[in-house]
DNA sequence: ACCTGAACACCGTTCAAGT
DNA sequence: ACCTGAACACCGTTCAAGT
């Protein structure tokens, strides 16, 4: 239940990579969720393993689970450390404008650490960015003049289409990419996901203009 | 590039469970799809191990991958089966009452494999079901006056959406039964999916109407 | 043609032992 | 307080060997 910190890059930030060494009582929560980022972009998140995160630290053992309890906790700290890369527009831009820029922006940032986005889709952590996200998400929907309900209900259904979408670009990506290397470009799915998120918006406008429900 | 079989169930329905033994050759790979699809309702598609497939079938060994490349493909072919029970409405219901009636049903029907939905967003597999599902909402949308690149983003941001809300449903409802059981129940997760499938289908509407795309 | 089981290179996790 | 490495119970996959 505790709660880390919110920022973790700008440590290890100068350094440009190689497996720095590490004295005794040095090492923090903080530089395994680090590593696990540098692994997650290079390799993927469903390789980061606890044996790869300790070879990534420079460190012989299993003393990650010093800092960590289990894999889970660690995924959940790397997942909120990404999604803590979404920048979130100032609170005057409108409600559909709002949604748009969080949500584009969010699969950019998603599509940097593969296979966090599919993580997501399974786990609410309850870390600290995790919560910024959504909490940002319900102000900008209420103050849209949506209620408790619909906002909660339209929150977590752009979420599915976020989640499911980088998912899916990813996974065809890479799988193509195998076949013709030098290929993985995501043009036109963004062009699939902007129609999607649109969709959605333009019904969340339609139920404002129309209050049959 | 071999193509199964649609049916799988059939042969072994009425025997109601117990590892048979087969007899010297009797063994197929539709034996291996069906016994995929029992472990995968019993403890999901993670759980399910090509050790685990061999047990089910009261193999003691590795004779599977005489009938499958590899793990993948097993994967490939029980999600496919999965698709292949998803009924697909008559071809006389208007375009937005076939989608509604094609992912609700898709959603009850995933949401008893526990992990395929998961599996569906990362692969496509081009195999029989999957074709006649993703060639039949294309024939629908084209039928409800959509152009084809139109109708080719909609089946996909509401395959996200299916797909994404059944893995979120799954993972969360299983999390709260490990805490506290029998009480595992999705009622206002079908409001939430059937809210954001709306969504949807209300901006496919707005697009028909207002033809300023 | 079909089946067997040992073997290899991986996992997550635990735990007694070190400093 | 922090680190080490062996050990256990798993994986997917390969392969020589059986019938």
């Amino acid at each position: 239940m505790s709660q880390p910190k919110v920022g973790h890059e700008a440590a290890t930030s100068g350094t440009g990579g190689g497996p720095r060494v590490w004295r005794y009582g040095e090492l923090t929560r903080d530089d395994l969720v680090d590593a696990g980022l540098r692994i997650t972009r290079r390799q993927g998140f469903d390789h980061l393993s606890m044996r790869k995160l300790a070879a990534e630290l420079g460190s012989p053992s299993m003393n990650t689970y010093y800092y960590v309890r289990n894999k889970g906790q660690l995924l959940d700290l790397v997942g909120d450390a990404v999604l803590g890369e979404i920048v979130l527009p100032p609170a005057d831009v409108p409600w559909d404008r709002w949604l748009t820029q969080v949500f584009t922006d969010g699969r950019t940032v998603l599509l940097r650490y593969p296979g966090v986005a599919q993580h997501l889709l399974r786990r609410v952590s309850g870390l600290p960015n995790e919560r910024r996200l959504y909490q940002g998400l319900a102000a900008t929907l209420r103050q849209g003049g949506f209620d408790e309900a619909t906002s909660d209900r339209a929150q977590r259904t752009l979420a599915y289409l976020l989640f499911g979408a980088v998912t899916s670009e990813l996974a065809t990506a890479t799988a193509t990419a195998a076949n013709e290397p030098d290929t993985m470009s995501f043009s036109d799915d963004a062009e699939v996901f902007d129609f999607g998120l649109e969709l959605m918006l333009e019904g969340l406008r339609q139920l404002r203009t129309d209050p049959s429900e």
